[in-house]
DNA sequence: GTGATATGAGAAT
DNA sequence: TTCTCCTATCACT
């Protein structure tokens, strides 16, 4: 939003939050001066080392956000689970709550809170960074046949592979679940017993829903047949964003074949998945 | 006021 | 596999 209101992002930091917000700084302090402080006090050396620069370029590579100033830096940023970003219109009023960076020119401020990482990074670092991330569906120099070297040799599930950030990059916990469940790839399969075809289109699916997300800011999973509107059934109603097939339903009826979508933790994170549905 | 909870990820065991 | 860190929010006492 270009707005006059302060708003939020990053309710769902997965990879297509961190695209939005590097094009929401770029369009609010790309090519200019900006005023760096660090209200909370936990990143206090590093805004020093920011104010008063040049932001001259914004990067995303996964879940990861780059920020570059006139001295050849990078702000590097990981919301992790609890990071949030929130922009306003100048002035930016007194901070509240813990805000580990603030940003702000003549017409806007950005506030973050809650970052897993907040650093800065020389070029080395960054190259570093990127060299150890995957190929992200929301990158246009992404290969998938990068990720493919990995899964189809390797015996961890799917489930797990998706959510490895050095296989592939941004997809987190809703992508995963979503990507899978519209390709009715069960989420245990192991990765070598994927066929190529399989991997191309749950490629070709995330490129088109994190690209969707990134555009509407939230994750709306469903197709046009399976929207509350065109099935007749209640909008989703928590805060969770958008229409999903699987993610959080555990115990509801799938929307394809009725049966109760099921929940598991698998490594460590839960798992919604329809076993009706994804078979293959 | 307290506790549970969440989309992540790296380190420790 | 379990811990630990980061923070806000909401349902409970």
């Amino acid at each position: 939003m270009v707005g006059n209101r302060p708003y939020h992002l990053g309710t769902m930091p997965e990879g297509h939050t961190i695209h939005h917000l590097a094009g929401r700084y770029r369009q609010a302090f790309g090519g200019g001066v900006v005023r760096a402080e660090s209200p909370q006090g936990r990143f206090a050396a590093g805004a020093r080392q920011i104010d008063g620069r040049v932001l001259q370029e914004t990067d995303a590579h996964g879940k990861h956000l780059l920020l570059g100033f006139d001295d050849d830096r990078w702000l590097h940023v990981h919301l992790g689970i609890y990071g949030k970003c929130a922009f306003g219109p100048a002035p930016a009023p007194a901070p509240t709550g813990a805000v580990r960076l603030r940003l702000s020119n003549a017409e806007e401020y950005a506030d973050l809170r809650g970052p897993n990482t907040c650093e800065l990074l020389d070029p080395a670092e960054k190259k570093a960074l990127h060299a150890r991330l995957g190929p992200d569906p929301l990158r246009a120099d992404a290969d998938p046949e990068l990720a493919w070297r990995r899964i189809g040799r390797s015996r961890t599930s799917i489930g797990v592979l998706l959510m490895d950030q050095s296989v592939v990059a941004g997809v987190g916990n809703i992508y995963r679940a979503e990507a899978l469940f519209r390709e009715g790839v069960d989420p245990a399969r192991p990765g070598r017993d994927l066929t190529r075809g399989q991997w191309t289109a749950i490629w070709a699916d995330l490129v088109a829903l994190m690209a969707d997300g990134v555009r509407v800011g939230r994750i709306d999973t469903v197709r046009p047949e399976h929207t509350p509107e065109a099935m007749g059934r209640p909008p989703r109603v928590d805060d969770h964003g958008g229409e999903v097939y699987v993610y959080r339903r555990a115990g509801m009826p799938c929307f394809l074949c009725g049966g109760e979508v099921r929940t598991g933790v698998l490594a460590g994170r839960n798992l919604f998945w329809c076993p009706g549905c994804q078979t293959a």
